[in-house]
DNA sequence: CTCTAAAATGAGAGATGCCCCATTATGAGA
DNA sequence: TCTCATAATGGGGCATCTCTCATTTTAGAG
């Protein structure tokens, strides 16, 4: 017997009722992770609380992950592939890279804001899994080269770059995650921009500028 | 019978016997507690080791602190002023608040990193000690509040612009301390003045100038 | 030198957390 | 309906950490 079962990322597959069962636990368990991570941050979060929270025995997570930190790396990165899902795929159609960087910095602070369980899953394994950096600044990296190209930015582009960008960023979703309003998404987007070379004055035409081209191909 | 004790931050004081013994005690644990915390965190450090670094037994350690919470605090409000009373005096001789956030920033990271035991623990109290941004940010303020009332900087000045310019000087630290060259600390300055207004160019000219000015007064 | 208050000790109570494993329950396929 | 591989259980070993307290040691005052 087969059936059709839908994943996280929104993948369809076949699979054998068994291997259903085993994927289903999976997610209880990940998704319960994800619940408690984002209230009381990773290290907060026992095994055996993830376990109760998904409705199973403390053993059983074991049959699933082979020890916390796999729970840990797998909530993580399946957060941040939601997260790139969630992006507006009009990103991608934005020809300059100062463009993308705006509005892609932008709406990833807007998403933390939208999704708060997500948001702050995201602070917290800013400071407690140094790795989820590297699926942060992937997206990252490739909106700056291009504008690097496109002479858009007079920065050189090295890990410090980036490393200040994504401290940007971060301090950007942080600030949101605490009540304050969109418009610091909006900021970050503009010191993202002054960081790589542009002048507040560009900066902040190139960031107006995004929002309207995006604003009209959403109404067409 | 009286001594002369000298403290950590300098302030001489008339001391019983049983007093500067308590003094000099509370004085090795939190030197311990500066070690180990800079080497395996501050969570990664536990009381017990905190006092047999110390040469003294658990027990003791209680005679001294409240409890753990209460050496972090200590011993993050003694690493910050004693990097506070480590830089140069002639940052107050700078009139441009430009000048003086190009030239502090440049010199806390300068200073962190040659005194990697305070880098270290700064790096680790930033996410695992959040009252520390307060102590770091204070001079940070005065600066910024000066540049802003001169007209150097265009950027209205809030919590998001503070939140914004610490992430970049802990980013700085904390890529200086991984082993970049000291270049990292002018470039931080740099990115300092650029989010608070300023144009790549002037940002640099603002930046190199002060050096000038600074080495200038040093040869005096 | 003696007395005694202050300083220091260190065993251990009480909590918590990670992970293992002997055992039991389940349900798909024959 | 029966079988047995797979899934799930949950008690507990082991490690770690914080903080307490009854006791011992130390050293200044007289």
């Amino acid at each position: 017997m087969q059936v059709k079962a839908v994943d996280m990322t929104g993948r369809i597959s076949s699979l054998s009722p068994r291997e259903a069962k085993r994927v289903r636990t999976r997610q209880r368990l990940t998704e319960a992770a994800l619940r408690l991570m984002s209230e009381r941050g990773i290290n907060g979060t026992s095994v055996s609380e993830i376990a109760t929270e998904a409705e199973l025995a403390n053993g059983t997570f074991y049959l699933y992950f082979k020890d916390k930190s796999e729970i840990v790396a797998a909530v993580c990165q399946a957060v941040t592939l939601a997260m790139h899902n969630d992006m507006d795929s009009r990103r991608l159609s934005l020809e300059q890279g100062s463009a993308r960087v705006a509005f892609g910095t932008q709406q990833f602070i807007e998403i933390a804001a939208s999704e708060p369980t997500w948001g702050r899953l995201l602070m917290s394994a800013f400071t407690e899994f140094e790795a989820i950096k590297d699926d942060i600044s992937c997206y990252m990296r490739l909106d700056v080269a291009l504008g690097v190209d496109q002479g858009c930015f007079t920065e050189k582009v090295d890990e410090f770059v980036i490393d200040t960008l994504l401290a940007i960023l971060r301090a950007g979703i942080e600030s949101r995650l605490n009540g304050a309003k969109a418009e610091v998404g909006a900021r970050a987007a503009e010191y993202h921009l002054r960081v790589l070379g542009m002048s507040a004055a560009e900066a902040h035409r190139v960031r107006i500028e995004t929002d309207k081209v995006v604003e009209r191909q959403a109404n067409k």
